[in-house]
DNA sequence: GCCTTTTAGTAAAACGTTTTACTAAAACGA
DNA sequence: TCGTTTTAGTAAAACGTTTTACTAAAAGGC
């Protein structure tokens, strides 16, 4: 199995006559007022006809860029994870970058494995959702070993980053008072016990809509391994039998009110009748389910737009990465039956 | 901005006062029976001790090697793909891969855009769901430009390549014939106006057993764009108005699906009273879906592994890619209310 | 016509590995 | 003891770029 080979500024230099360097400027369009027109002409029809394409290992090499950009994100199986990915993916792809993307199912150690990997493979930025307790690990990357990182849907306290994040705590204040307003009294949060910051604004959201209005609250917090088994069905479940007098639940995440959904289908619970229903994040099965379930939506295409660019931004005049970039967008509450 | 320059072997080598070479050979491992065991000591502690990675670039450039390998897929927002997509990353990473991930849209120029992209990168090998008509590039990239290929999701006829698969046309056949023994005879096909063999067999497996039951046969197909269109809901409702009679659909994508559900929710035609329903591929949507819907599901997992591990294997012993890795996976019906 | 500047280009080093071909010293065999 | 083999290691080329520093020839200035 021989592969043809592949054809180098070299073979270009000797069958043309001209030298390598000629040939990187124009290949780099570096050649502007240097080189005759006549030679850039000669070497760009020859380029064409061979359909010569530089080495990427070389120039990466040479020059200790890669361009390209990884998206480390929770999970890329989750929807939200993978429109993101897709759409970023388009805009890198546009201005001559690669997205890598890759999955850290939350785990510290997983995502220290893989930032050291890519950290070899000379990534030149980092778009990243770090798991829990990752602040340390972090300001290291980025201010020891200074790494270009845009942090993406949470945030942490004490050090200066990048970030675009939802704002959450209003959100969740919103889904809140819309429930109210809906004329339940009994509303209850299910979450996770987690100290991202994601998951505790939307808590803390939730605890100040409630105390507004004076209510009492009914919190049900799931660890992190427990939210996709089937064990937080029965979980769930015995939240409800605990306190029956709950008529409305706010859902802090996706996977959860799926979870949540399928109990109250089995125990033939009615929403929003019995129980009302908002949860964070917008899906198709939100949107087709039976009655359908109002969202608090994330602006997909903006924060995709936002996350990217702004990378791109940064290394542009890669000079002053001043970690400045603070972004937050705010939730849109799509009400439909289930409120 | 100053980064900490990263340690080479040269610097390992100056500071050890031990040669490059040696130094290579120990990290990579080729050290056995030509190294003392003392100078291999010394090297790795220091090199534990600096945290010490070797350049991929520089090792990439010299090697022609990358250890990437690329999964260009329809759609990584698609959670079919996106789910196939963890799964692999998974399996690549723990055996020293790294996967990168696009979205080809079906477009034929943009898919080659890309192949050309990941050819500079050197990438090791190519996972791909190829657009439509993509036969002669394909075979192209196979035999001219002699890259490893591992076709998913479709296949080609007329040479010879990898592929994994599922075995569309029997899947198709097995979901029209359950829903015939639920008493329904009026049958009709959701699917896509394309060549590719994903849609042409479903399409051919619901005629096969249209025809050994004598029935008509009632088809809409779609054309690629419309699929996620608004229009398309447009579509489904006329093609339900103009043929009264019709009291199943098999949709042969889970996109499709969704818009038909859409226009059943939408006209309150109960199912499966009036109109049973199954469509390809599971999703939480299905299963959440009131009633719920019945899908013949791929196997996930399995489709995951083999696609990785086949492609991993001819990596290994390169010298004979015969590129007959050729393997058909069973769907499986999952029964629901909706049939 | 001679000195200076500009134009159009080139040579060579460097990026950090891997790998082939080599060698000095030690061990071995008789 | 002397020639051969083995051991433990090394020098140097190569992978394909980019970039700095250089130069020969042409043009410009007077």
């Amino acid at each position: 199995m021989k592969r043809k080979k592949k054809i180098s500024m070299k073979d270009i230099s000797r069958e043309l006559g001209i030298s390598i360097t000629t040939i990187s400027f124009i290949v780099n369009n570096k050649a502007e007022n240097k080189i005759s027109k006549e030679v850039i002409k000669r070497v760009e029809d020859y380029i064409a006809k061979v359909d010569y394409k530089p080495n990427s290992s070389a120039q990466s090499l040479r020059t200790g860029k890669s361009k390209l950009i990884v998206f480390m994100v929770e999970d890329i199986s989750d929807p939200f994870f993978s429109a993101i990915a897709r759409r970023m993916e388009e805009i890198a792809f546009y201005n001559n970058y690669n997205l890598i993307y890759c999955s850290t199912g939350n785990s510290k150690e997983r995502t220290l494995e893989l930032i050291q990997l890519f950290k070899e493979r000379q990534v030149d930025a980092f778009i990243i959702t770090p798991p829990e307790n990752f602040q340390l690990e972090l300001e290291k990357l980025i201010y020891e070993e200074h790494q270009i990182v845009m942090v993406f849907d949470r945030y942490f306290e004490g050090f200066k980053h990048n970030y675009v994040v939802l704002e959450n705590r209003g959100s969740a204040k919103m889904a809140v008072e819309a429930i109210y307003k809906s004329g339940k009294r009994n509303i209850a949060f299910i979450g996770i016990d987690s100290e991202l910051s994601t998951l505790v604004d939307r808590r803390i959201g939730y605890l100040e809509a409630i105390n507004n209005y004076q209510l009492k609250d009914y919190q049900l917090l799931f660890k992190f391994e427990q939210v996709r088994t089937l064990e937080g069905k029965g979980i769930i479940e015995k939240f409800l039998k605990d306190n029956e007098e709950i008529d409305a639940i706010l859902f802090a995440t996706n996977n959860l009110a799926l979870n949540g959904l399928r109990v109250l289908r089995e125990k033939k619970i009615e929403i929003p009748n019995q129980i009302a229903i908002v949860s964070f994040d917008e899906r198709d099965v939100f949107e087709l389910h039976s009655p359908p379930i109002s969202v608090i939506s994330q602006p997909i295409s903006e924060l995709a737009s936002e996350l990217i660019e702004s990378t791109l931004n940064i290394l542009k005049k890669e000079k002053n990465n001043s970690n400045n970039m603070q972004k937050v967008f705010s939730g849109e509450l799509i009400r439909r039956e289930s409120l």
